[in-house]
RNA sequence: UGGCCCAUGGUGUAAUUGGCAACACUCCGGUUUUUGGUACCGUCAUUCUAGGUUCGAGUCCUAGUGGGCCAACCA
């Protein structure tokens, strides 16, 4: 790979500095932190590629680690399909770690916090402690807790930890500086009462730690090197480090928070709230519904994961605000698939053609190779008939030269087969085209090295024997929202902007040799896209998605 | 009315830390092609503005403008 060579993002020119002054290559360690809350979705995924791409190119551990440490939310359920994203991503995790694993050492290291007089247990309401805190332009005021004696204070976290108190009555706080210009210093809550069992501690708990002071000490626990996170994080920084000042031991690593801009994904949502409303509102299936960002969602449509990492490469990572355009996603995916799905021919929106002067009884079993881009992938046999479904779209009675498509009087190749030339069309009552026909020059098959095989025709046309064919549903995505930054607006709701069009379900006709097909299987459709075997289908009825379509330059012309 | 962060083609990122603004996508145009696919070639920028430092500024300084974040017992 050209790996080597790529241009560094500021994260890597930071890493690459400690490298050169205070850390040694070996003992470079990152992690990716999710919140058992919910399902990953492509934002995850970038951070996911993150985190673990900087573990492969530095040959460092990367650990999973789930920030549960609010019960109220957390579930196994979401811990085992984000093991399932991540593992589908491609990448293995050093340590499989739980904040809640250290909910001992936080509660022995926050009663070494109020030991010393740096944390203090205040018994308002959550409204008047949020009064006291001021806002970002004044001061906030001192809790009048704020200076109880440290016996008092071991005794009521003690009574708090024993489950002696109800939810709400007693908070742990870090004593640090009410008129802080960063909010988060002004006297942040350690722990809060929540009775509520968790999933990995069960009982054992009736307290549980905050966020900040859970995560930079979880870092330093795992001895994590460098703790990325998103913007919304950088004013965090301040009091992660405070927390470490408190107990950092000065052998061992102190980790390091840098933050970063989540990358922003056009034509699309990603908040969680968001994302169920389209659940709940039945706009979508479900979370794994193949119009989802989420992981799922795309694993279901058929993205492939290189094409989801090598999406995260291309984007890069910096501190600004962004949105990157879906169109760069879908790039990798053709760009992915082209490489590795067979090509098989399929007919979507059929309209029957028959070769008046190919023998009615006869059939033909043509060479079609599998990839063209892939030697080794082979070839396989299609059957020829008289009777063969094409494209509706590929046939017109008359049409100007731009159309290198079938129409009256044109010549065009069939895929592996002849080259034929439509003679005339029959139509129902109200003009529509229901049959066209056709002769075909038998010397002209393809392969069979005949002047007249070798002759260059303009078109070429995928087809499907009747007599062969066999249907299967085909579920036509498009964008999920028709505007760009769907939440971008101020004065109107995202729901505003969901593309009605979305999906769309038709009858198409595929080649007998994917009879077989297994959900999750993947092809490409020649001429018209990249689908997959969706896991709806059964034995008697399959069922594709398409992933995504073919670059069409033709569909460009037309407008 | 405070503090902090950010600003490079339509989009996203680079620029050996002060030395010819590069790569990818998109768009548009072309070559090749038994997929109007793929591949290949070409077009697309006063680096937000105004000053300053310097032989030289996308990069450093100042001010302005624009955008983002910060007042959950969420993460």
């Amino acid at each position: 790979m050209t790996d080597s060579k790529k241009s560094l993002n500021f994260i890597e020119h930071i890493i690459e500095e400690d490298l050169g002054t205070t850390h040694k290559k070996e003992e470079l360690r990152f992690r990716f932190p999710p919140e058992p809350n919910g399902y990953l979705h492509v934002g995850h995924a970038s951070s996911i590629c993150l985190n673990f791409g900087l573990g492969e190119r530095y040959n460092a551990p990367v650990n999973l680690r789930f920030d549960d440490t609010n019960p109220a939310k957390e579930e196994k359920e979401y811990v085992d399909a984000i093991k399932r994203d991540v593992e589908w991503l491609g990448y293995t995790w050093d340590k499989e770690c739980y904040a809640s694993d250290y909910f001992q050492q936080l509660y022995d290291w926050a009663i070494l916090l109020i030991k010393e007089g740096k944390a203090y247990i205040d018994s308002q309401s959550s409204d008047a402690i949020a009064q006291q805190k001021g806002t970002p332009t004044e001061p906030g005021v001192e809790s009048p807790y704020r200076n109880r004696s440290v016996e008092e204070n071991l005794s009521l976290f003690e009574g708090m930890k024993n489950g002696e108190f109800n939810e709400g009555e007693h908070v742990l706080r870090a004593k640090i500086d009410m008129a802080s210009s960063n909010m988060l210093m002004r006297d942040p809550i350690m722990y809060r009462v929540i009775k509520k069992d968790h999933h990995r501690t069960g009982s054992d708990w009736c307290i549980y730690p905050m966020y900040d002071w859970t995560h930079g000490q979880s870092d330093y626990l795992e001895q994590v090197t460098h703790s990325l996170c998103t913007l919304e994080f950088l004013p965090h920084r301040e009091l992660y480090n405070w927390f470490l000042d408190q107990l950092y031991d000065n052998t061992s690593i102190r980790p390091k928070q840098r933050e970063f801009a989540r990358r922003n994904l056009s034509h699309t949502v990603v908040s969680k709230r968001k994302l169920l409303k389209l659940v709940e509102e039945e706009i979508v299936s479900g979370w794994d519904d193949p119009r989802m960002p989420t992981i799922s969602g795309m694993r279901r449509r058929g993205y492939p994961p290189a094409a989801i990492r090598n999406f995260a490469d291309t984007v890069g990572i910096a501190k600004r605000e962004n949105l990157v355009d879906v169109s760069l996603l879908e790039f990798h995916v053709r760009d992915e698939l082209n490489k590795t799905s067979p090509r098989i021919m399929a007919v979507v929106n059929p309209l029957k053609l028959v070769i008046t002067n190919y023998p009615e009884d006869k059939e033909e079993w043509l060479e079609a190779e599998n990839n063209p881009e892939d030697e080794s992938a082979g070839s396989r046999k299609v059957p020829f008939t008289r009777e063969l479904y094409i494209e509706k779209e590929d046939f017109k009675e008359e049409a100007n030269k731009k159309f290198f498509r079938l129409k009256l009087g044109g010549e065009v190749r069939l895929k592996n087969g002849y080259i034929i030339k439509a003679e005339s069309c029959t139509k129902d009552e109200n003009g529509a085209i229901t049959e066209v026909q056709c002769t075909y020059d038998e010397l002209s098959k393809s392969g069979s090295g005949t002047p007249e095989s070798l002759r260059k025709v303009k078109g070429t046309l995928h087809w499907v024997s009747t007599k062969h064919a066999f249907e299967a549903e085909v579920r036509i995505y498009d964008r999920l929202f028709a505007d760009e930054n769907p939440d971008g607006h101020k004065d109107k709701d995202f729901m505003e902007f969901v593309n009605p069009d979305s999906l769309q379900v038709i009858k198409g006709f595929v080649e007998p040799s994917v009879k077989n097909a297994k959900p999750g299987d993947q092809f490409q459709f020649q001429r018209k896209g990249y689908f997959n075997v969706d896991i709806d289908s059964t034995n008697e009825k399959l069922i594709f998605n398409r992933t995504v379509p073919l670059r069409d330059s033709w569909a460009k012309i037309k407008e």
